[in-house]
DNA sequence: ATCCACTTATGGGTAAAATCGATAATCTGT
DNA sequence: ACAGATTATCGATTTTACCCATAAGTGGAT
């Protein structure tokens, strides 16, 4: 059975004659004629009374011809469904983002323009730590996800959409507060407020400190940001973190520059992607997103 | 787009292997490899992401899934229902009887009969003028009809299911009720009981005394045969009815053989049919129904 | 890193089959 | 009965689906 042949049965059934609905078909009387029969033959039933005047049904054609229409139908509803994914009219995008996204990154922002633009997308958002969004990007659970380069997973590929120094944030009052910078040395002996692992900064700045070869003390973990800055104005210790985040509490907060360490917090959006293959492995709404995204980093990056 | 690569495409997306689903297709890889693409170049879109290691659908393809699965699942239920259609295990049966129809054709009897052996066929019984059951034939709202052979439509096939003379029925005490036979002309006084035109047997009585060149009484017309039967036995009039029906009323009711013409009440099952062409055109439930009531036929033809 | 096993993509040749063209057979309506 | 129209048949032709051999690329192992 052939989708040909059901696009002329039907033809058939419709014009109720072997020669109109050739035309129709665009083929010769002669091949439609042939055709049916081959479909008789392989349903091992007569489909159509055939007189010399008129082609009518048969109760098996008419049971069959139900079908049929169901058939062609679902492959044009298949067919419109397929463009209206690749045109985002309809569709569903899947992003992770760590958790306690530090502000400057204005997903939200880029969410809204997305929606604005394609509202028949369905977007979920959901948040985890690093290890389970590359976990879902890999099996395809995700289409996309915002973590800290260092946490982006193997064989994923990565593009930079915000780059940000990490500053010492401690309360105006703090011995260091009014120093021109800061070495890690210098901090060694206070009392840190940070993520917990795997959040945030924490890994990013805990290698800061491995690599120099120091311990720091811990006094708080957190799991938020927000209960961070919270803690770090009320002097219940000092912390490293993006340069934007702390100057949303200027005048809570001072911001010391460092010295001698590049801490830098680098925030990528991952994809799946084959290696080196030039192909477009992203689907048109996860790729759509990707450049609004990157177009918005462009711009925070220039300000 | 060929039923095949909606096939293939199906396998594919199963298998995730293109080695493996062609194999599932019995073709080479290399030919699935141009049919799928083939397929995606009709829809203008990837179906699959391709790494070497394995083979995933995108968006798009992931829509075009649901609708080839429907389709496929459609074709394979019309092949069923074709089957089923064929063999009876579903299926619609009409048929259509004129009013006031002769108990001799014990007609409840062979729906009986059929509808034991095809309990899943749809039974639909309608009555009807002789006219409108023709129309009804020949415009395939009905399978069947069955009505008086005189009144069956032309380019129909019929065949006889039954055949019995008329007698004149009449109270035992009438002045005839004891002859051995009567004449239509010795009848044309009477008071005639008959049924509406158009119903029974009066169009063939009508017939026997126009080609007798006599007229006839008609005291009373009614629609029924019940009716009819309770005013001959009333000594209302007399009545010209098939041999079987009077003697229901045995008794009652004297019959006495006419004489000089033969009347002879001929039932006909009829069903539209190619003329001279040798193809079976009717459908399995009508088939069947049909070859049951000219059994049925056969049978009280020998009784 | 380099090779090896395995995968998908490509190109030419072949065989099957869908279609065409012309003709025969058949029916309907005037 | 004839004219017009319709479907079925048959050989020829073109299309195309498929196979075979091979290239190109990828992931894991030595």
């Amino acid at each position: 059975m052939e989708l040909r042949q059901l696009r002329q049965f039907v033809a058939l059934a419709e014009e109720k004659s072997f020669t109109r609905a050739a035309s129709r078909c665009h083929i010769v009387q002669s091949a439609l004629s042939s055709s049916i029969r081959l479909l008789e033959e392989e349903l091992a039933a007569a489909l159509f009374v055939r007189t010399t005047r008129r082609v009518e049904l048969t109760a098996a054609g008419e049971a069959f011809l139900d079908s049929a229409r169901r058939a062609l139908g679902a492959l044009e509803q298949g067919a419109t469904d397929v463009a209206d994914v690749n045109a985002m009219r309809r569709g569903r995008l899947s992003i992770g983002t760590v958790q306690s996204l530090p502000s400057f990154v204005d997903l939200p922002a880029v969410l809204a323009r997305f929606h604005r633009r394609h509202p028949a997308v369905e977007v979920r958002l959901c948040q985890g730590a690093a290890g389970e969004l590359n976990e879902k990007v890999a099996s395809r659970q995700l289409d996309l996800a915002v973590l800290p380069v260092e946490e982006s997973g193997e064989g994923l590929q990565s593009h930079i959409i915000a780059c940000e120094d990490l500053v010492l944030a401690c309360t105006p009052t703090h011995r260091l507060a009014k120093a021109r910078s800061v070495t890690l040395e210098q901090l060694a002996g206070e009392d840190f407020v940070d993520f917990e692992t795997g959040l945030g900064t924490r890994a990013l700045v805990d290698r800061g400190f491995a690599e120099a070869g120091l311990r720091r003390r811990l006094a708080f973990e957190v799991s938020d940001l927000v209960t961070l800055l919270d803690l770090v104005v009320h002097g219940l210790g000092v912390a490293l973190l993006p340069r934007d985040v702390v100057r949303s509490r200027r005048g809570k907060l001072a911001t010391v520059n460092l010295r001698g360490v590049e801490l830098c917090w680098e925030l990528v959006v991952t994809h799946k992607g084959a290696a080196r293959n030039g192909a477009p492995v992203l689907d048109a709404a996860p790729a759509a997103f990707l450049e609004l995204l990157m177009e918005q980093a462009r711009e925070q990056g220039r300000a």
